[in-house]
DNA sequence: GAAGATTGAGGGCTCAATCTTT
DNA sequence: AAAGATTGAGCCCTCAATCTTC
């Protein structure tokens, strides 16, 4: 690797982060001024339609949405307060906990989608060739799979 | 667009944030392993050092670390009393402060810089091929300059 | 005692209000 | 009264401790 790809390297890891901090800030404000949705309700919604009977365990939710235990745990209280999901306790272990789509909540999704749809199209697939598309699919798809294959930093340790 | 590319799309978006909580993770947890040193921390000692006479108004740092006015007035606060940095008024303009880097945090970033750049090149750059980081860099380019092109969320309105 | 989940405590960050200088 | 900066209030998030069930 030459000195110039080396710079490269680094220019672009920073316009990783710059992009990253302005596309998400970007979709949150378009999301909230639309439909008064935090970014992390809409994802919990998209990830609870997605599941098998629209239902996940909290564990498993964290990991989809990239939020810890605790913070699920908090946002699904709310979000049932608030009718969108409810809690249902595992009849096969007594230890798990539900988190279950409401039919509000289908419907808040399906009335939300087409905002946050339609900003990362116009933000960011709309800037990039199909080509460029695919190749920065492939790309993060591999640096994703190695960060996740190493030892990691452990998130929220087993005890 | 086709249905495919649509799809490629939004899947290219969710890997997008996935990698980018991953490798932010990745790289906090190596620097604080290493040198005892927040990301943030790094951040503002690369910028001051980078910048004419190693100073900067703490607007203008706040834009380049992509922080607050506010969280940047507090964390050179603290750098200050770890030694790192200085504060000093504007000599020119009463209303104007300066954050600028003393020696110590000058060694601090030599000390600093290597561990994360060699976290960059392991799982970032190193994951990549020069083709794909050189479209990567250009990709991300377009994206940050239309988000920040366009009328934009006002983060932290004037007054 | 380990696993799933929730609760308590605390840090990081932003917005709004305030203070100072222009 | 506008601009630069700091302070006060409060949200979001995580870690550690705790509770319950296996």
């Amino acid at each position: 690797m030459t000195r110039e790809d080396r710079d490269v390297g680094v220019a672009t890891w920073a316009l990783f982060l710059r992009t990253h901090a302005a596309l998400v800030a970007r979709l949150e404000h378009e999301l909230d001024e639309a439909r008064r949705l935090p970014l992390p309700w809409y994802d919990v919604l998209l990830e609870l339609n997605a599941a098998q009977g629209r239902r996940l365990r909290m564990q498993e939710l964290g990991n989809r949405v990239v939020l810890s235990r605790s913070r699920v745990s908090r946002i699904v209280d709310e979000m049932a307060r608030a009718g969108l999901a409810r809690r249902e306790p595992d009849p096969a272990d007594g230890r798990g906990s539900y988190a279950v789509l409401t039919d509000t909540g289908r419907s808040a999704l399906h009335d939300a989608a087409p905002v946050y749809l339609h900003g990362i199209a116009t933000y960011f697939t709309g800037q990039l060739s199909d080509a460029e598309l695919q190749i920065m699919h492939d790309a993060l798809r591999r640096v994703l799979e190695y960060a996740g294959s190493t030892p990691a930093p452990p998130k929220q340790p087993s005890g």
